[in-house]
DNA sequence: CACGTCTGCGTAACGGGTTCGAGTGATAGA
DNA sequence: TCTATCACTCGAACCCGTTACGCAGACGTG
């Protein structure tokens, strides 16, 4: 008995198990190689196997799913697409996920937290083995994931630590790159620096500043708090470079001479050095810029920006790994703690940082 | 009998019905709202509620999706995220389906063949509903769709138009951007107009410059070939930063002289001013340069770039209503044609470009 | 009073895999 | 010869909703 099936195409196990003489069961062990296939004669591991490539039997996941309880796919939470610093994150969990045949499944909370907690629902209700949340920017609320903890699904943030022991974390060594950023400058012989520091609300914006106050207290520079302003807050990542441009405006305004801009971020960093244009002053021959994060964009800034690198896309990668071992230690009924992951920053250094003019007359 | 259910977070629709003193099917339909709930005791529907309220009732989407053979998800193929160009898109997609309660399955093809199918194969075996293409850069293979259409399973691409009849698609008017484009160069009083064609490969290629060749005949502008140089066949999206980096330097060493540059995409804008500006030539004021695409970092270039914009978000959403359309005509049985948008292209001044200069010495 | 019709709800059969426990025949060991 | 063991396979329950169908009672109609 054949079934015709030309509009119907989906082919069932049934169907491969009446095709080849077998039981469901037994194709069903056979197909995924199931422990109690090392029973099973080789002869009719071909014949099941034949059939079902002949056939072309492609098993129906949700079906597996339901029964299994494993959906094979993983939410991707991201708070705004739009900030650059999430292409090559995206990146690094996509390729990490793929490897591993997992499928992720893409949120975007538009920074609202409305938007998160239906997204999380829906993930939820999906039954996603796992979370990756890509928080770069917003403040994440503790609260908004107490419930990935309570259903034991293994929880991932790339750009921010949350407190509790519940969510693994992947973040960069904000204090080292901080300090990596100041020492280049100061290293180029800048002593008259601006800073344009991180809003408030960023956790980054913390530690990225002590780095900086370290370096420059153990280096005996001293920081001008005419030349420190700080971003304000903001829910749109890419309001940085329109409020660099603006901070470095009123820094010019100020009329004490820096040398050199150390930006919170590349974005920043890039307005910065729209508004030093504007005003006539050359990027780098009369002020260097330096930025982080290494978005794609600062390579085909101009200048190409120096920066601090955050390996973006291997913090993705990272972050799939977490949440692969929590994975499987759920599988296997081990308990597993939380990771707490700091990558190290890098200096990129490309045309917007200069030695200090020799000519840097005083103010 | 209450089930403690301590670890074991689930509750089950017949938990629901149990507790209310309903059948499961009761509940169901009362839940869901079917047709038939008009047949149900508002007395009645309220206790379901009230208690699937009570218990945190979450409907476990896969036992509803195997019966229902409705996965509220759709596959969104991308064919390299690191392209500028698919954020935009993609934003437009996620928050159009975000409006249906859609869920987006992501996947990114990182331009290889394989990898396209392997993806495919997997969104299959998931039953997304409907399937978007992000085509933007790569050629793709009308062969590697036809499962798709085989199985029924709406199919949209953005950026590239398929032949045959079962792919709908969403692309720029590319014929009138590029008119619309050196149209722009020409009322500035560019006459010496050099041209970085886009890459065979690219179906795009062909259209922008066809409209090129026809706004040029109509003016009377003549195309100095010597002036026109192509980019070649590439699989990185990024590649036309350095290509057109690379070309226009070979413009150059041509010492032909021309007062604006018309790039086939952004990158290859911001690699020609890159250029420009490496040998001297200041870009707008010597030499004007319009891009194509108006992805987001143009806006942050150093100068900011005229370009022809495509409506990306928008086209993502468009894409999305095209394959929802799809999906209920699947749903009630109809017929329903593809469809081939055409977005129309605008152009956006900012300050790459400018009128060309009167001191402007021909060669 | 017999008979349709509508209301209100339950029964049971799905959908397509997974997996535990059991069953059969053959071989080996006692 | 009888039983323990092994190799090989299957039956059936299960995952959790959805929905066709059936049934019982209330009401209206001829």
């Amino acid at each position: 008995m054949k079934r015709q099936s030309s509009k119907d195409a989906t082919v069932t196990m049934r169907d491969v198990a009446e095709t080849s003489g077998f039981s469901p069961a037994t194709v069903s062990i056979v197909l995924n190689n199931a422990p109690l296939a090392r029973y099973i004669a080789p002869a009719t591991k071909k014949r099941i196997e034949d059939t079902a490539k002949k056939l072309g039997y492609r098993p129906n996941a949700m079906a597996r799913f339901l029964r299994s309880k494993r959906s094979h796919s993983v939410g991707v939470m991201i708070f705004d697409i739009t900030d650059p610093f999430c292409t090559p994150v995206l990146r690094g969990i996509e390729n990490a996920l793929y490897q591993c045949s997992y499928v992720p499944i893409f949120a975007d909370a538009h920074n609202q937290r409305n938007r998160f907690e239906r997204y999380l629902e829906m993930l939820l209700d999906r039954h996603i083995e796992a979370l990756i949340v890509v928080a770069n920017w917003l403040f994440v609320d503790i609260h908004l994931l107490a419930d990935i903890g309570k259903r034991n699904i293994p929880a991932a943030t790339i750009g921010c630590e949350l407190p509790g022991d519940t969510v693994s974390s992947i973040i960069v060594d904000n204090e080292a790159g901080g300090r990596l950023a100041l020492e280049h400058l100061y290293q180029l012989g800048h002593r008259k620096i601006a800073f344009i520091r991180g809003p408030k609300m960023l956790v980054d914006s913390a530690p990225r500043w002590r780095g900086i106050q370290k370096f420059a207290h153990g280096a005996g520079l001293e920081i001008d708090h005419a030349l420190v302003v700080q971003l304000p807050d903001s829910f749109d990542p890419n309001s940085g470079f329109e409020n660099g441009q603006r901070f470095t405006d009123e820094l010019l305004q100020k009329k004490k001479r820096f040398t050199a801009l150390l930006a919170f971020d590349d974005l920043t960093a890039l307005g910065a050095i729209r508004a030093l244009t504007k005003a006539g002053v050359k990027v780098p021959e009369q002020c260097s810029v330096i930025g982080f994060d290494d978005v794609p964009l600062s390579l085909l800034a101009a200048p190409p920006l120096t920066t601090v690198r955050q390996p973006l896309e291997a913090m993705g990668g990272l972050a799939v790994n977490v949440i692969m071992e929590g994975v499987n230690a759920n599988l296997e009924k081990r308990e597993v703690s939380i990771a707490r992951h700091k990558t190290n920053p890098e200096l990129v250094i490309r045309e917007s940082t200069r030695a200090a003019a020799l000519t840097g007359a005083d103010d």
